[in-house]
DNA sequence: ATAGTAAGTGTATAAATGACACGAACAAAA
DNA sequence: TTTTGTTCGTGTCATTTATACACTTACTAT
C-alpha cells in the first residue's frame, strides 16, 4: 500500500442540485469518549484524504471521490489551496486529530476540488455512512476550515458557471429549459425572466432539443434538451455570458 | 532556522507592464559540470521556494517574493496548485535536482501565486542576480513546468482583470487613461476605441482625475488619474465588466 | 368535466455598444 | 520663431443587446 504525504491532502466539495436548491455532500464526524462512550461532539466534513506518495493531485481527488462516494467520471475541478496553519487548530479539530491521527503533523495543506453531479445518480446507501446533502445556505456545523472551503468553492462555481456551460453536469442527461433556468437561478442567486432566458439559450447551438417530451407531469409537458459537448467545442469562440 | 516541508513549494509569477507589453520576471538557472566547469544547460525559472514548517502558504509566497526580488506590499494572489508527479521529471530538471537538492523528494507540489508590480519600482540590481523581465509572448526556455504555470497565471490574470479593477497595480500611482487602456489591451489581447474606453471609465467613480498633467512629453500632456481603493470599496456593487 | 399547473411564445422600450474625425497642446527640430 | 510630429480630448448616430410584460395550450388529478 502506498504511503501518504503527511502534510498534503485534498478536499472535495461535491455539489448537487435537486431542482430547487444547490446542495453539498457532507459526511458526519462524531468523536466519542473512549471510556464513557459518550459523544463529545458531532459535526460534518467534506470528503477528503491525504495525497499518496507518487500520486498526482488530480488522481488523489478522483480517488477520494470514488472511495467516499462511489462517483466516477464526473466533473471535477481544482479551485484553491488552503494553507493556513490555523486551519486545523479548532478545539474540536485538535481533539479529533489527536485521537484519529496522532502521528501526523497538524499543519496540513489541503487542495480544494469541486465536483458537479446529478444528485439522483448518487448511491442512496451513502446515507448509511451518514453522508448527506445539505443546502449550501443551510449548512450544519462544519469541521476544520470546511465552511471557508465551501464558500470559496461556491464563488468559483459561480464565476465558472457564468463563463462556461457547466450547469448540465448537475442535471440528468435530458433536461428541460425550466430545470436549467432554475439551476442558474439557484446558483447565481438571481431571478430570470422565462422568455428572455429562452431567447438566450436559443442562440446556444450546443443545446439540442429532442423529439421528446416530459412524461408523467401534471401540466403541459416540456420539451427535453441535451447538451452537446461536441457542438460546444466546435463553436466555443462564441461569447458565453451569464454575468452575475 | 525553520525547516522546510520537503514536498511543498510556492512559485510566484511576477507580472510587470512597461507600457507596451506584459512581462514576467524570471531568474536564470545554470548547471555547470562540477569537474570541467562547463555549462551543461541554461534556462530560466520562476521565483520559488519550499514552504517552511509552520508557515502559512500566503506567508511563504510573501517571503519568496521579498527574498528573491526585494518586493513587499504588492498585489499577490494564489491561483492554482501544480501537483503532477511529472512536473520535475524533465531531463534538465532531474540533473538540477540531483545536484542541488539530492536529499529531497522529486515529487514536489507547488502552489502558484501571481503578483502585479509597477515594473519601474523593481530594484535594478536584480540584473546582477540574472533576474530579468521577459515579454509573456517571448519566453525563454523554462525549467520544470513553469511554462504551464505562467500560462495558467495569465489565464487567471485575464479573468480577474476583466472582473475587477486590479490593473492599477501594474501602473505607477498616478497614471493616464491611455496607459490604462494600453494595459488592458496588452493583457486581454484586444484593441479598444479610445473614446469608448473613456466613456466606460468615466462611469467608474473610483478613478479620480487629478488637477495635474503629464510633464516632459512631446505632445499634448494628458491628465493624470489615481485609483481610489476607498471609493471602489464603497461602490463595489456596481457591475464591473471588461469581458474578453 | 373541471381545476390546477407549468409550457410555450412576441413585441415594444430602454440601455449598451461600436464606429468614426478633428482641433488643441506640447517638445523637438528646422 | 516657425514648423513638424505626436498624443490628448471630445460627441453623435446606428446597431445590437437587454428588459419588461400576459395569454393560450397540454397535461394530471380530483
Amino acid at each position: 500500500m502506498a504511503s501518504i504525504i503527511p502534510n498534503l491532502s485534498v478536499d472535495c466539495v461535491v455539489f448537487g442540485f435537486d431542482y430547487k436548491t444547490l446542495n453539498v455532500l457532507l459526511t458526519k464526524r462524531e468523536l466519542k469518549d473512549p471510556e464513557t462512550d459518550k459523544v463529545v461532539f458531532t459535526d460534518y466534513t467534506l470528503q477528503g484524504h491525504h495525497v499518496l506518495v507518487g500520486e498526482n493531485l488530480d488522481e488523489a481527488a478522483c480517488r477520494v471521490l470514488r472511495d467516499k462516494t462511489g462517483l466516477e467520471d464526473i466533473y471535477l475541478e481544482q479551485f484553491y489551496t488552503f494553507g493556513s496553519k490555523e486551519r486545523m487548530q479548532g478545539e474540536k479539530d485538535q481533539l479529533w486529530v489527536k485521537k484519529m491521527f496522532p502521528m501526523f503533523s497538524s499543519h496540513v495543506v489541503s487542495v480544494g476540488y469541486f465536483s458537479l453531479v446529478d444528485s439522483l445518480k448518487i448511491k442512496p446507501d451513502l446515507q448509511h455512512q451518514e453522508t448527506l446533502w445539505f443546502p449550501v445556505d443551510e449548512l450544519p456545523p462544519l469541521g476544520f476550515d470546511h465552511k471557508e472551503i465551501i464558500e470559496k468553492a461556491l464563488e468559483h462555481l459561480r464565476i465558472k458557471l457564468s463563463r462556461e456551460p457547466i450547469g448540465f453536469e448537475l442535471l440528468p442527461e435530458k433536461f428541460t429549459l425550466t430545470q436549467l433556468q432554475k439551476l442558474y437561478e439557484a446558483i447565481l442567486g438571481t431571478k430570470m425572466d422565462r422568455r428572455n432566458f429562452r431567447k438566450k439559450v436559443a442562440q446556444m447551438k450546443y443545446l439540442i432539443p429532442l423529439d421528446e417530451k416530459q412524461t408523467g407531469v401534471a401540466h403541459k409537458p416540456a420539451q427535453v434538451y441535451i447538451f452537446s459537448k461536441d457542438v460546444y467545442m466546435r463553436t466555443k469562440k462564441e461569447k458565453f455570458d451569464f454575468s452575475i
